[in-house]
RNA sequence: GGAGAAAUGGCAGAGUGGUCGAUUGCGGCGGUCUUGAAAACCGUUGUCCGGGCGACUGGACCGGGGGUUCGAAUCCCUCUUUCUCCGCCA
């Protein structure tokens, strides 16, 4: 959520900005301005109803206190209507002040100068790209194939035990999934993450704090029972930690890192394109968290970007970084790098990290503020997440890529975690 | 799941209807003293929203929400959480 400061100073900039993002502010603003000067104007007018009745109790405990009892009952008289005009002013007060925020909800974030205008996914920037795209022989099979060929993950059983979307990980591709996590989780650690077990249900609050509600509810598995949501990623938990949070400049950055279980029901986004382990309903990931000093965010987002780099490399696998353009970006986001891995024989870029800076846009929200040493005043923080790494497709990869005859080949950095070399 | 008790400022802990945003202690910050530090002493010390160029000033907040009252941290209702006892349990 944009400040209205930053609306009631700077509208003019805030629409030409979202321009960029295919976005006309123009009648929302007027309202959120109309709106801000309406509510100003009520809790001027309210305040000054509410110190008169202030005066008036105290003078009367003070009458009551000296005994005047009818001096008290004097000054009771036409409290009441102040009361009325009072409760209703304060009605309207808050009927305005929640249809403010409800239109400033509707604003996305700022993009970035960097940012570069654009429709879709065709006007993102590559940035760069390492590794080798291997040259596979024309028989080289999919991952949906190769999972099959040795027994490593099985779509059928998870639909048996609970439905589409939900794979079963058996023997070494089991122990591939916690050879990825262990491994991203270690790299974070020796990066300057702190590890975060995190709970992966999460109450409304903390949906509201990180974005997901109220506009995403469909997204998340819902337990009505308890009114709790399954986490769509590890950044809900992990973000909220520092809901309501006052921090010391001294503190910041803040980084963190934690695996969690992901689970996304993706409704009606099924189709071509998403076979094997390329969209699932509930998939491992590993998740960076960064909660960043303003002036050094972009500093944090670049030091997140080489970090994410360099698991890709560490993997061997071919991969290409990506600055997404107005268009293309969340919602959220100030500014995002998608990484993809190449893809050997779907022969296409599969997106396995996103990772963005949302600046005080989520921290507004979240009311996560810090606060310069000796300053009186606080601050809103910049947040930050990526992930390092989401599983699915970088097994998917990591299979396709790495076929030989004799099996597939696990990439050297990974071998101390799974116990082998090979999947055969 | 059943019964009882509780929730106050960074922490500890007073406060059961009338200048209580809240006594006090610790911690933090500033100062005096000191070569320096400690101790001692003095001062200061929450967040949010308004008004004012500013000095300053109005309002709200004592777990959340609602109510009673001229007036609520204090009384009532409700929700949440914590603790104790019982039951169940990895």
């Amino acid at each position: 959520m944009l400040t209205i400061n930053l609306i009631r100073d700077q509208s003019s900039h805030v629409i030409e900005r979202l321009r960029v993002k295919n976005f006309d502010a123009t009648e929302i603003i007027d309202r959120v301005l109309e709106l801000d000067r309406r509510r100003r104007e009520l809790q001027t007018e309210s305040d000054a109803i509410q110190a008169r009745l202030n005066t008036l109790s105290r003078e009367i405990g003070s009458m009551m206190k000296d005994g005047r009892k009818d001096d008290a009952d004097e000054a009771r008289r036409g409290i009441g209507t102040m009361k009325e005009q009072q409760r209703q002013l304060a009605e309207t007060l808050e009927e305005v002040s929640s249809e403010m925020q409800n239109e400033l909800i509707r604003l996305p974030n700022l993009p970035h100068e960097l940012v570069a205008p654009g429709k879709s996914a065709d006007d993102n920037v590559v940035i760069r790209s390492g590794g080798t795209v291997p040259d596979l022989d024309a028989g080289a099979a999919p991952h949906w194939d190769l999972i099959k060929k040795y027994d490593i993950i099985d779509f059928d059983l998870g639909i048996k035990i609970t439905g589409a979307g939900f794979p079963v990980y058996k023997g070494q591709g089991a122990r591939l999934q916690r050879a990825l996590i262990n491994f991203f989780l270690d790299e974070g650690g020796k990066a300057g993450y702190r590890e975060i077990e995190p709970p992966i249900v999460v109450n409304e609050d903390s949906g509201f704090g990180t974005g997901q509600l109220p506009d995403k509810e469909g997204q998340m598995y819902h337990v009505g029972i308890d009114n709790l949501y399954l986490i769509p990623t590890a950044e809900v938990p992990i973000t909220n930690i520092y809901r309501d949070v006052i921090l010391d400049a001294a503190d910041l950055p803040v980084r963190n890192i934690g695996y969690t279980p992901c689970f996304r029901r993706e409704a009606g986004s099924w189709g071509a394109h998403v076979r094997g382990l390329n969209r699932l309903h509930q998939f491992d990931k590993v998740e960076i968290v960064q909660i960043a000093h303003p002036d050094r965010s972009y500093e944090a987002l670049e030091e997140m970007v080489k970090h994410v780099e360099s698991l890709l490399a560490s993997l061997e696998l071919p991969y290409r970084i990506i600055r997404l353009c107005g268009g293309d970006m969340s919602f959220t986001s100030a500014m995002t790098y998608d990484f993809e891995v190449w893809s050997a024989a779907q022969k296409r870029w599969l997106e396995v990290s996103s990772t963005s800076n949302f600046e005080a846009f989520q921290a507004n929200r979240l009311k996560c503020r810090f606060r310069e040493k000796g300053a009186k005043q606080t601050t809103l923080c910049h947040t930050l997440n990526g992930s390092a790494l989401a599983l699915p497709r970088i097994v998917a990869a990591l299979l396709e890529n790495n076929q030989t005859p004799e099996g597939i080949k696990i990439p050297a950095a990974l071998v101390p975690y799974t116990g082998f070399g090979m999947i055969s």
